[in-house]
DNA sequence: CATGAATGAGAGTTCATTCAT
DNA sequence: AATGAATGAACTCTCATTCAT
C-alpha cells in the first residue's frame, strides 16, 4: 500500500518520504524507542524538516493511523457496494484487510502503528490536531460500523449465527486476525518468544479467516 | 487475583504494595507514561524504595507478568488435569483466563501489562534480570503450548475441526478474547473512540467465548 | 596553552567554549565534584548543548586530555628534532611542558586533568569514544617513551647516570615536576594545607628542575 | 603496616575491621567509585553500622589518612631522633616511607588514600569532624617540615646542594617517590596504560632514591 | 524549504544517610 | 551494638521541540 497515491508536488513528496521512514521505524522499534533522529536518518531529512510537515511526533504517528484507516474504509465501500450477499460482504471486508496488510514486508507494521496510535488518539491536546482527531474518530467508528452492520444484516436475513450480539462477533473477528497478523509480524522481524514449530503463513491466516466466518453461517 | 498469595512479611507486604501501586499505573497509563513517580505516590513509598525492591522500572512489569503467568499456569494445571474430555478442557482454559482477567477491575489491566510487556521481554540485558527473562519465556510457551496440545488432542479425537493447524486456531482463539478484554477495560476506563451503542459486558464476553469454541466442534 | 590554535567555525566555537569551561571547573573542584550544571553555566550555554557536542561527562575531560597530550607531543616533536644533544633534549623536554603548564592561570588545571583523567581513561566502554581511547594511550605511550628514549640515549653516550634504569629516572623527573607543579596550583587556588612560609614559584620550579637534572650528568 | 596497633576490644575490632575494608575498597575503586555498600560488604557488616562508628563516609577516608600520618610521624620521630647525620637522616626518612608502603600489596592504597583524600581535607565542614582535620593539618604539616627542616640543616652544615630552597628539595623527593609508588601500584593493580618493558619493582625504587638524594650531596 | 544548533523539562537511577526495631 | 528498610537530594542523560540563519 502507497502512503499516498494522490498526484504528488515536491512539498507532498517530502511528506510521504518522512511517512515512510516513520512507518518503517515506528513498526520496528515501537513509537516510544523510535526518535525523530532515526527517522530523519531514515527519510534522508533533517530533524528540523518533520516539524514543519508535521505538527508534532504524535502527529507522525496519527497521520499514519489516518491514512490507513481512510485507505481501508474507502477501499471498503468501493468493494462492498458491488456485493449483494451479506456473507460474501462479510467475507469481503476482511480480505480487503488482509490485502492490505499482507501487501508487503512494511504493511505488516500497519498494524502495529494501529495497535499503539489508538490508544495515543486521545492525548490530542493540541486545536491544529484537533481535525485529525476528529477524523480519525469518525473514520475508525466508519470501520467498526461497517463490519458491525453487514453482520447484523446477516443475521437479520437470518443466515448468521443471531445468538451473538454484531458488535461481539465483529470483536472476535477483528481479535483473531490482529493476532494472527501480530504474530506472523513478530515471526519476520524479531526472534521471538512466541515461536513455535508451525509458523504461521499468509495462506493459513487467510484461509482460517475463512474459515471463522463460515463457522458462523446458519443453515 | 492477588498479586501474592503467601505469607507475608512486612518486607513482602512493602513489595506487594508497590506492584499493585505499578499494575494500576502501568494499566491506566500505559508502561511509557507511567512514571516511578507516579507509582511511587501511588504506592505511598519514596522513590528510591522501588529501587531497592526492583533492579529498575523494567524489572516491575516483568515482575508482573511473572506473576499474572506464573498464576494462570498454575491454575490451568491443577483444573485442566481434573478434565479427560478434550473439548471441555479447551473450554476450561479460556474460563480460566476469564475468571482471572475479569476478577475484579484492576485485573482488567493485567490484559495490557501482558501487551505491553512481552514485546519488551527481550530487551533484558542485565545478567540479574536474566533469571526472570528465562521463567517468562518458560512461562509464556507453557501457556500457548498447553492450548495448542489441547486443541491437537481433541483434533485427533476427531471432535473437532482439523482443516485448521492447531497453534492458528489458538492464537484466534487467544486473539478474540484479547480484544474482548481489551474493549471491556477500554470502555471502563476512558472515554473511548471504540464505543458503540451496545456495549460490550463480561457475560457476552464469555458465553461468546463458548460459542466461539462451540463452533470448532465436529459431530 | 588555547585549547584549540586551528581555524574555528561558529560550531567549533562552542565546542571550545565548553572545553574552556569544563577545563576551569574540573581543575577547580575536581572531576567528581563537578556537575554538567556548573560546567553549562560557566560556559553560558544549556546543559543540553554539552551533550550535543559531547558523548557524556567522560568524553569532557577525555577530549580535554587528548586536547593537552596531543599539544605537549607536537610540541615536543617540533622542538626536540632541533637538538641533537641528549643532555639539551631532556632539559628542553621539560622545558617544553613548563611552559605549556605555566602558561596562564587556567593552565596549571591542566595538571589536575591528566592527574585525574588517566586512570579514567581504562573506563571507557563506549564505541564511539573507543577511538579516543586508543588515540589518548597512544600519545601517553608516546609522551613516556619520548622522554625514556632520550635518557636512554645520554646514557649510551656515556654523559647520564647509567646506574639507574631510564624509565626509573623518568619516574622521577616526572613524579617531581608534577608534585612542583601542583603544589603551585594549591597554593594559588586554594587555602591549603600544604602551604608553608616559602611559597613556591614558578621560577624556583624551572630552576630546580635544571638543577636535577644536571645532577645526573656524568663528567 | 596494621591499622591500629593498641589493644582492642570488641568495639575497636569492629572499627579495625571496617578501616581495613575501606582501605581495600578505596584504593581498588577510588573514593568516588567506592561504595559505603561495597565497604560495608567487604567488612562483613551492614550499611548502617559503619554511620555508626564514622560520621559519613569522608570521616572514613580521613580516618585512614590520620593514621598513616600519625604511623609515619611517629615512626619517623622514633628513627630520626637517633640519626644525628643530617644526610643519613634523609636517607631514613624516605626509607621509612618505603618500609611503610611497600610493606605488604594493600599498604600501597595508602598512597592513593594520601592522594585522594588530602584534597577533600578542607572539605570538613562538620564540627564533629574539626578536630580530625586539625589533627590532620597538623600531622601533614609535622610530615613536610621534618623533612624541610633536615635539608636545611644539612645544607647549613654545607653537604648539601643549598641553591635550591629546601622546600622545592623536599617536594621534588616527595613527587619522584609518589609516581614510582604510584606506578608501582598501577602495574601491580590495573592492567595500565602507563606500563612499559622494563616494569618498576621495589628494589629499583628504593635504590633510585637512595641515588637521587645522593646526588645533592656537596663534597 | 531546509538545516542543525540550541533549549530545557523531565526521566530513571544512585547512594549517602537516617532511624525504627 | 547491629540491622536494613526507607528516604530524598542530586546526578547524568535523552529527546521532542524551537528558531535563527
Amino acid at each position: 500500500m502507497h502512503i499516498t497515491g494522490m498526484k504528488l508536488d515536491k512539498a507532498d513528496m517530502k511528506r510521504k518520504v518522512i511517512l515512510r521512514a516513520a512507518l518503517k521505524i515506528f513498526g520496528e522499534k515501537g513509537y516510544h524507542y523510535a526518535t525523530l533522529s532515526q527517522i530523519a536518518k531514515e527519510a534522508g531529512v533533517s530533524r528540523g524538516l518533520i516539524h514543519f510537515y508535521f505538527e508534532n511526533k504524535l502527529d507522525l504517528i496519527i497521520s499514519l493511523m489516518l491514512i490507513f484507516l481512510e485507505k481501508l474504509n474507502s477501499t471498503h465501500q468501493q468493494v462492498l457496494t458491488r456485493e449483494k450477499d451479506p456473507v460474501k460482504k462479510i467475507h469481503l471486508y476482511f480480505k480487503v484487510i488482509s490485502d492490505i496488510i499482507l501487501n508487503d514486508d512494511d504493511s505488516l507494521c500497519w498494524g502495529n502503528i494501529l495497535k499503539e496510535g489508538l490508544p495515543k488518539v486521545q492525548m490530542l491536546k493540541s486545536e491544529k490536531l484537533r481535525e485529525k482527531y476528529e477524523r480519525i474518530v469518525g473514520e475508525n467508528k466508519k470501520l467498526v460500523t461497517a463490519i458491525t452492520d453487514i453482520i447484523k444484516q446477516a443475521q437479520t436475513k437470518g443466515v448468521f449465527d443471531n445468538s451473538i450480539p454484531p458488535q461481539i462477533i465483529s470483536f472476535m473477528f477483528g481479535g483473531a486476525s490482529q493476532l494472527l497478523y501480530y504474530g506472523l509480524f513478530l515471526q519476520r522481524t524479531r526472534s521471538n518468544i512466541v515461536t513455535s514449530d508451525e509458523s504461521i503463513n499468509e495462506s493459513y491466516i487467510k484461509k482460517a479467516m475463512e474459515s471463522l466466518i463460515n463457522k458462523f453461517i446458519v443453515q
